[in-house]
DNA sequence: CGGGGTAACGATACCGTTACCCCGGTGCGGTATT
């Protein structure tokens, strides 16, 4: 049998048709899982060329590919890149809300017959279940998820038909599957692959040292001290720059604020008419913006190579948010500069955008309701009398639970040993919580990341569950020489990173990290745990396995 | 959970304190109206 060789087809397809020159690192062994056709996860955080680990291999590929994309404008910027080479092997099309009706059967046949190869939906369209069976007649060949930590970010409340994709992929004939994503912590990588239904998954882990960037922290104790050191920062600092803030009522203000101080700044969140946003994003990409002072919706899109500094008035949610949101500098390979300006007060926001606990009652009805017989999201809305949203959260859980499964023409029902709609109701409530405090421990870590007083780097990869083996030598604790002291404080290390260990109380877990006297644990159950070393050794909290 | 705004109060000439309320991120899609 001949064996086959992918490097230089791969090499041949992206200069022929893409007119890239050659593959960057990191590129190459997903592709060859794709071209295997084996489903695989990559996480990359530069940016540079993810698109490329689809776009390549599916040249290559019979039948077209499907492309699942979050953003109706990041899939636009996509499809005119693509379009613009005007080879009908790596044209694209789209279905969303917006093109019409006509234009979407137009996408449609124009895929069939050939005339384009890649085919952008959102998991909305999807979940309809006439193009469902439209885009399964197609018979794709490769399906990629781009921003596949939307899945786990957004899925469980946010946009609940991310949660359905594995069903929506399964219903358009299950072909191979490509995560990709900047960031996934290992918790976000496994609702990545439970959700998707991944099928022993090549998992590529890339570039997560950015050594051009500089990381810096400061506790901020009041407004004024915050507004002072963002100033020195803004003083010191070539444009342009982005500053992150948790409201959006604080990204206009901020931005005010700094125009009357004579800085040119401009804010962009979410709320802001959609003609607007678009302009804003477009200033800002033809350097017209120096300053953006942004909410998270300033963010993924966003495809420029010069951005010099990243400021964050706020403390993100988590690792993975603020790893991405820095992670958007400095593409261009010059210095970037992270600065993360925090306030013990700024976590009571984040813990308020958790949210609470879902009304049993709700459940109870809802569990009952599906006990009717087969009926889509629509009509059990109107049943139970939930809003779309909660209804799909709500969903969600009790799948999870076992107390609900998606069937045919996507309606839902009960499994054949579904609990009774009490039990069930207990068992989402439970998996809800769960899932709080897993995420309340990625706050908490996020904290530790700005307390700590190791290195930065090796911090933040220590929770992505990479290791680094010396300290980085671009982060603040790295110059001021508190990485080095907190590195030769730490002992003996009692379990191996990446060991699988267990806890009495909290099952099993995985060693993320050692920084001086203390250990990170990642446990199935509760999420992130720091725990003293000299304890878990003198007590036997851990054993291994 | 905490910040910010406002009303009410108390004490007294213009203001300070307290209590209470509300607010807070991320985007798809489809429909109704210009």
């Amino acid at each position: 049998m001949k064996l086959p060789i992918y490097g230089p087809r791969l090499r041949r397809v992206a200069r022929r048709h893409f007119g890239w020159p050659a593959l960057r690192p990191g590129q190459f062994k997903p592709m060859r899982a794709v071209l295997r056709r084996r489903d695989a996860l990559v996480v990359l955080p530069t940016g540079a060329g993810k698109s490329a680990i689809y776009q390549i291999p599916a040249v290559l590929l019979p039948g077209p590919t499907v492309v699942i994309s979050p953003l109706l404008a990041l899939q636009q910027d996509q499809i005119a890149a693509l379009n613009e080479r005007a080879d009908p092997r790596v044209r694209a099309v789209r279905v969303s809300s917006a093109e019409t009706p006509r234009q979407r059967r137009e996408a449609i046949r124009e895929v069939a017959e050939g005339r384009a190869e890649f085919l952008f939906i959102t998991p909305e369209q999807l979940s309809n279940p006439e193009w469902t069976a439209e885009v399964r007649a197609l018979r794709p060949g490769l399906v990629a998820i781009d921003e596949a930590h939307c899945i786990s970010a957004w899925g469980h409340d946010f946009r609940p038909d991310y949660l359905s994709l594995g069903h929506l992929i399964k219903g358009i004939g299950r072909p191979p599957v490509l995560a990709l994503t900047a960031t996934a912590s290992p918790p976000v990588r496994d609702d990545i692959i439970a959700r998707l239904d991944l099928h022993r998954p090549e998992i590529h882990v890339s570039g997560l040292d950015r050594r051009n960037l500089f990381l810096e922290v400061a506790h901020c104790p009041d407004e004024d001290y915050r507004w002072r050191r963002l100033t020195a920062l803004l003083d010191s600092s070539p444009r342009p720059g982005i500053i992150y803030v948790a409201t959006r009522r604080a990204a206009e203000e901020l931005a005010e604020r700094l125009t009357d101080a004579g800085y040119r700044a401009d804010f962009y969140h979410g709320g802001m008419a959609s003609g607007a946003r678009e302009q804003r994003h477009e200033d800002f990409t033809a350097d017209k913006i120096d300053i953006m002072v942004a909410t998270s919706a300033f963010g993924m899109g966003i495809d420029k190579a010069n951005i010099r500094w990243v400021a964050h008035v706020a403390l993100p949610d988590s690792p993975d948010s603020y790893f991405q949101e820095i992670g958007r500098m400095g593409r261009d390979g010059e210095p970037g500069r992270a600065l993360l300006l925090w306030r013990a007060e700024d976590e009571a926001i984040q813990r308020f955008f958790n949210g609470g606990a879902p009304d049993p009652v709700e459940i109870r009805e809802l569990a009952a309701a599906l006990r009717a017989g087969p009926a889509t999201k629509t009509a059990l809305g109107q049943k139970t009398g939930l809003g779309t949203r909660r209804l799909g959260a709500l969903l969600g859980l009790l799948e999870q639970v076992g107390a609900a499964v998606a069937g045919h023409g996507n309606k839902w029902t009960v499994p054949v040993f579904a609990p009774l709609p009490a039990a069930a109701a207990e068992a989402a409530a439970a998996e809800h919580e769960r899932r709080q405090v897993v995420q309340r421990s990625r706050n908490d870590m996020m904290r530790a990341f700005a307390q700590t007083t190791a290195c930065r780097t090796q911090t933040l990869l220590a929770y992505f569950g990479e290791n680094l083996a010396k300290p980085c030598g671009h982060c603040d604790n790295c110059a001021g020489g508190t990485a080095a002291r907190t590195e030769r404080a730490s002992g003996p290390e009692p379990f191996a990173v990446h060991s699988t260990v267990r806890h009495a109380d909290w099952g099993p877990g995985m060693v993320m990290g050692y920084e001086a006297e203390r250990m990170t644990v990642l446990f199935e159950t509760v999420g992130y745990k720091t725990l003293s070393v000299p304890v878990v050794t003198e007590q036997r909290l851990l054993t291994a396995g």
